[in-house]
RNA sequence: GCGGAAGUAGCUCAGUUGGUUAGAGCGCCGCCCUGUCACGGCGGAGGUCGCGGGUUCGAGCCCCGUCUUUCGCGCCA
């Protein structure tokens, strides 16, 4: 036997291969001991494959004492299962090995874990043995999906003309955006590198410095605390730009490219051919969210002016004491019961909110006596159609197109304020009345994002999403708009309900940029200390640019199937930022802290 | 920083109105079993009920505090 661990690997035996010997290395998956008779599932990166051994096996001896986990080297002859026994699930499962001799490589203690199964276990658990938690199957694929749409994406880029280039990890702290992470330097006392936040100065130099089309399957590095779909620290992004081009002529890049990574690892689901684009104020009206899960066929509408004036006196007041009050109103198709209603309404409440107002549809029933005289072929029932009255009812049934069986909710306020309570309400629509496409991938562009907004703690404009960003008019409209209406040329891609994508085209002159920069308070000496590299960049002939980063955790996570970032990354943080594998952070020696001139300063406790 | 949820055996969980010695499955240890693939059977070990305090004759259960994990808000150009 000239190979030392193996002549086949554990997914790879079939039925030709009965006859022959192998040589199989793995973990023992699995035991099943019958005294006489012992199967082993032995399991390695490819797949398991059945061991048999019985007391007429000089290997049996050992083959009794092993347990799950153990890595094991098996000598044995490969053959075909007792007709009747095969398993038909497996791929191996016409043939099973025979063992003729064992040596075990390498024992396991009693598992904190468990490999076999499918169950839920604790995070902090499977983040202390990740190494145990990736050797089960589903992350174990999870993360080799992973690894093939990184591969997938990186030579998709090459192969439409992009090129790779690394930028710097040790760079200069971005007063703008996210915390940063610092790191300090010897050399230079009291001084500090920052890790990016993303490539985003970079890759504009490297258009000004003639690149032309740009990617990075780029490590970005953010001090804030995370969410399901934001991982704590550091987390990738497939970063891109390039020069010469517009928004239409990037969207008609990329979309494409992420069309296609989808349909190849859609799996049983479907993918959205369509992608629209919607502004950025429309996303708000019609779902409620800049990010709006497509699926979701529900569209919201204003119906303010049905309630104006109405007898449900709620509304009405606070329409006629605010004119920026508007009433909105989630069409539910199909949830024209009380029994739903009523629910919708519990779980608004359970939201803080006072309620949930309905109307819902039913066929009319001409034999009840109390019933209002409309004629209508419908019955309007619920608190808000009676103090509305008929007509208006009718109105605004018509206006949202509903039929009998259907019912609506009402949320009113100030848009800004409820926007986002709407949203969620129409995603609970849409998922109890299972109007959401669950096996769907549906793409949309997020356009005409503001370039301004009103910032209430600090009482001032300031940049809506990104400073570097061609406000729609350029220099004329930052002279000449009211800042809070100019729009910017940003935009985001998002997927079943999550940003996939955020981008812009650049400002790449200078005095437009000054000037998008005074309107916030910042002087033209902050930016040019600020952003000096940048800035001096653009003195020498910067062609016009733009880009866009998608973040690949989250598109990872939707072709998946997951709803958390831990499930498709190898070596995730927890939630206070801590690597429980590595125990990172860490204590620093005394003599790195001095090397550093550092001292520190701890909090009390 | 704020709010919700969870924390009982190595792991997943149950534990009634506050009442005897805190249970089950998996795993572990021992014995039995020649065709299983979540093998089966018998027996055993294994517990600071996250931690601290309080109420009570009596607390896994009630109260207060605290820690850990998680989800969300703030934050994330």
């Amino acid at each position: 036997m000239t190979h030392a661990y193996r002549t086949h690997n554990c997914g790879q035996l079939r039925a030709e291969h009965a006859g022959s010997t192998t040589r199989i290395s793995g973990w023992v998956h699995r035991v099943r001991d019958h005294g006489g008779v012992l199967f082993l599932d032995v399991r390695d990166h490819y797949g398991l494959t059945q061991v048999v051994a019985d007391p007429a096996s000089p290997a049996f001896k050992v083959v009794e004492t092993l347990r799950s986990e153990w890595v094991v080297r098996i000598d044995g002859q490969v053959r075909n299962r007792l007709a009747g026994t095969e398993n038909k699930d497996m791929p191996t499962g016409l043939i099973e090995v025979y063992a003729t001799e064992v040596e075990v490589l390498s024992q396991a203690a009693e598992l904190p874990l468990p490999v076999f199964g499918d169950l839920d276990y604790p995070e902090d658990i499977r983040l202390k043995y990740r190494f145990l938690d990736l050797r089960r199957e589903k992350i174990h694929n999870n993360i080799m999906t992973r690894t093939k749409v990184v591969s997938h994406l990186r030579n998709t880029m090459n192969d439409i003309g992009f090129s790779e280039f690394s930028t710097p990890i040790l760079t200069a702290s971005s007063p703008e955006g996210a915390r940063d992470f610092l790191v300090p330097s010897r050399i230079h006392a009291g001084k500090f590198f920052a890790l990016p936040q993303a490539p985003q100065q970079y890759k504009q130099l490297l258009m000004v410095a003639g690149f032309d089309k740009y990617f990075q399957i780029a490590p970005c590095f953010r001090d804030e605390d995370p969410r399901a779909d934001r991982l704590p620290g550091e987390f990738y992004q497939l970063d891109l730009e390039m020069s010469f081009v517009t928004q239409d002529e990037l969207f008609a890049t990329m979309e494409p490219v992420i069309l296609e990574l989808f349909n190849t690892f859609k799996g049983d689901k479907t993918v959205r051919a369509d992608v629209p684009r919607i502004p950025h104020s429309e996303a708000l009206c019609k779902y409620g969210s800049d990010k709006p899960d497509l699926r979701n066929p529900i569209e919201m509408q204003a119906v303010t002016e049905h309630f104006a004036g109405s007898g449900f006196k709620v509304f009405a007041g606070m329409i006629a004491a605010d004119p920026k009050v508007e009433v909105w109103a989630i069409p539910a198709p199909k949830g024209g019961s009380r029994a739903f209603c009523d629910r919708m309404n519990s779980w608004a409440q359970k939201e803080g909110q006072p309620g949930l107002g309905y109307i819902y549809f039913t066929p009319a029933e001409p034999s009840q006596e109390d019933r209002p005289a409309t004629g209508h072929d419908y019955d309007a029932k619920g608190p808000i159609a009676k103090n509305i009255g008929p007509e208006r009812v009718h109105a605004i049934k018509n206006q949202l197109g509903l039929k009998y069986d259907d019912a609506v909710f009402f949320v009113a306020g100030r848009p800004e304020k409820f926007y986002r309570f709407a949203g969620d309400a129409r995603t609970i629509v849409g998922k109890e009345l299972a109007l959401t496409k669950e096996n769907e991938f549906a793409f949309a562009w997020i356009v005409d994002f503001p370039f301004y907004e009103w910032s209430d703690e600090d009482k001032k404009v300031d940049f809506g999403h990104n400073p570097f960003s061609m406000p729609q008019g350029g220099m004329k409209a930052l002279q000449e708009q009211d800042p809070l209406t100019i729009k910017a040329f940003q935009y985001d891609m998002v997927c079943n309900g999550y940003e996939i994508a955020s981008g812009s085209i650049r400002n790449h002159s200078p005095e437009t940029m000054v000037k998008a920069f005074e309107i916030t308070g910042v002087t033209k000496a902050e930016v040019e200390e600020r952003f000096g590299g940048m800035y001096r960049a653009f003195q020498f002939g910067a062609p016009p640019h733009g880009g866009m980063a998608f973040g690949v955790d989250r598109l990872v996570m939707l072709i998946c199937g997951v709803n958390n970032l831990r499930e498709i990354t190898l070596f995730p943080m927890n939630q206070q930022a801590q690597d429980l594998l590595m125990g990172a952070p860490n204590d620093p020696t005394p003599k790195q802290l001095r090397e550093l001139h550092i001292r520190l300063n701890l909090p009390e406790n």
